[in-house]
DNA sequence: GCATATTTGTCCGTATGTATA
DNA sequence: CTATACATACGGACAAATATG
């Protein structure tokens, strides 16, 4: 009946995290650490959280959990069956071609944006890629996925809305529901060179080449992410 | 203390709503009542929203109250304070820019994909626009609000992004926190001409033309909403 | 600045309804 | 179909923070 690793799982952060004592409120705190926990693929897709056991685990009431959920329920992370609670979302196919259909006029905009851009936010997109290829050669593929999401991050920011920013990283986080389902060394390996192109382009303000190289990467993503949702 | 005036509003609504026996959980029904509430005006920014007044007018617990706060903090139409509660937001004048500054990619992206969109989307535009036509002769500003912004939302719709769609929704909203500070007349009158042209160039298939317009359109409208978020 | 009242933040017990084994 | 587990929702309690006189 209960998940065994799940509650370890959350045995361990819930109590580690010192969830009282803050200036944000319970609910916010305990929604920012399931968050870190679907992001990172601890709790995957599908993953029942139910009431009871999160309550002791974090050591919180009900009350506090369920405020915690509808936070994480906006942010499309989890999903409600009434009387049935909340689980982990399970992304399907139509959702990742939403997201990249979403991604896409995104990262066009910017790219348009960096024109107007501070020419040292511009920049900064190369040190990322570099920072991105340390990481790889060192085979640490957790970090090759943080720096990739950065760059795009970064990216898009180039835009200079705080509220799509914002956007941005919720559709990110969302999409990182569907990693968990892809071999990380085959998501990231071809993509580095590919946002070095797009940065240097960016540098060299030649944006017609960027937009079609990103476009080209934007498509091999949606494509292989797609097949690993499809298993 | 106690405001009459928000007490007799909460009153009214909240009990003709039927919010038991539906689909939906409480807490989402309530937040329904109470966004539709805060964008029509009736609880103007800075409104403090207190638990206990909640709980009496829409007859349900407090837990459920604090559930539905969660939800709208979530689409930044109320603010938390810890320990003081919940106030219907109020917009300053770099909320009111950054809103612009989304917007304005948003809409001029989907100038650009409405070459891609199905032609009868696109030509609904005009329909919308000779809708508010009518209703401003009528003299009926709230139903020009309702297809001016009716208008916007369905260009961006273009783009055939629902998440995209979605996020327009809810910055739209938070736009219309400023509404109430403007002379509604002021706002849209000078607004229609322009959405007319904007559909004409785009069914006539010049979106360098309609951008352009559409350009003008944001730039007017925000200082406008600027000037009256200043006072 | 202090004492008091109000309100929030949080927890708990309980009753009801729904889904699933 | 019954039983069980669980979510939904209510109401009461109390401490802590804030507002008020």
């Amino acid at each position: 009946m209960s998940d065994g690793v799940t509650e370890a799982i959350l045995q361990q952060v819930g109590a580690a995290a010192g969830l009282r004592f803050d200036r944000s409120s319970t609910a916010e705190r305990v929604a920012d650490v399931l968050r870190e926990l679907i992001i990172s693929g601890d709790l995957p897709p599908g993953t029942a959280l139910r009431e009871q056991q999160l309550v002791t685990s974090f050591e919180v009431s009900r009350n506090t959990i369920r405020e915690a959920f509808r936070l994480l329920g906006r942010e499309r992370l989890v999903v409600y069956h009434l009387h049935r609670g909340v689980a982990v979302r399970r992304l399907n196919e139509h959702d990742v071609h939403d997201i990249y259909r979403t991604r896409r006029p995104l990262e066009l905009m910017a790219i348009e944006y960096s024109a107007d851009a501070p020419r040292a936010a511009v920049v900064a997109l190369v040190g990322l890629v570099e920072q991105a290829e340390s990481a790889a050669e060192a085979g640490d593929w957790k970090q090759v996925g943080t720096l990739n999401i950065a760059f795009h991050q970064h990216l898009v920011e180039l835009i200079g809305s705080e509220r799509i920013s914002a956007f941005f990283r919720v559709v990110d986080a969302e999409l990182r529901l569907a990693f968990a389902l892809v071999e990380p060394a085959d998501l990231y390996t071809p993509f580095i060179p590919r946002n070095r192109k797009i940065a240097e382009l960016l540098v060299a303000g030649d944006r017609a080449a960027a937009a079609k190289e990103l476009t080209a990467y934007l498509e091999e993503a949606e494509r292989l992410i797609r097949a690993g949702v499809r298993v």
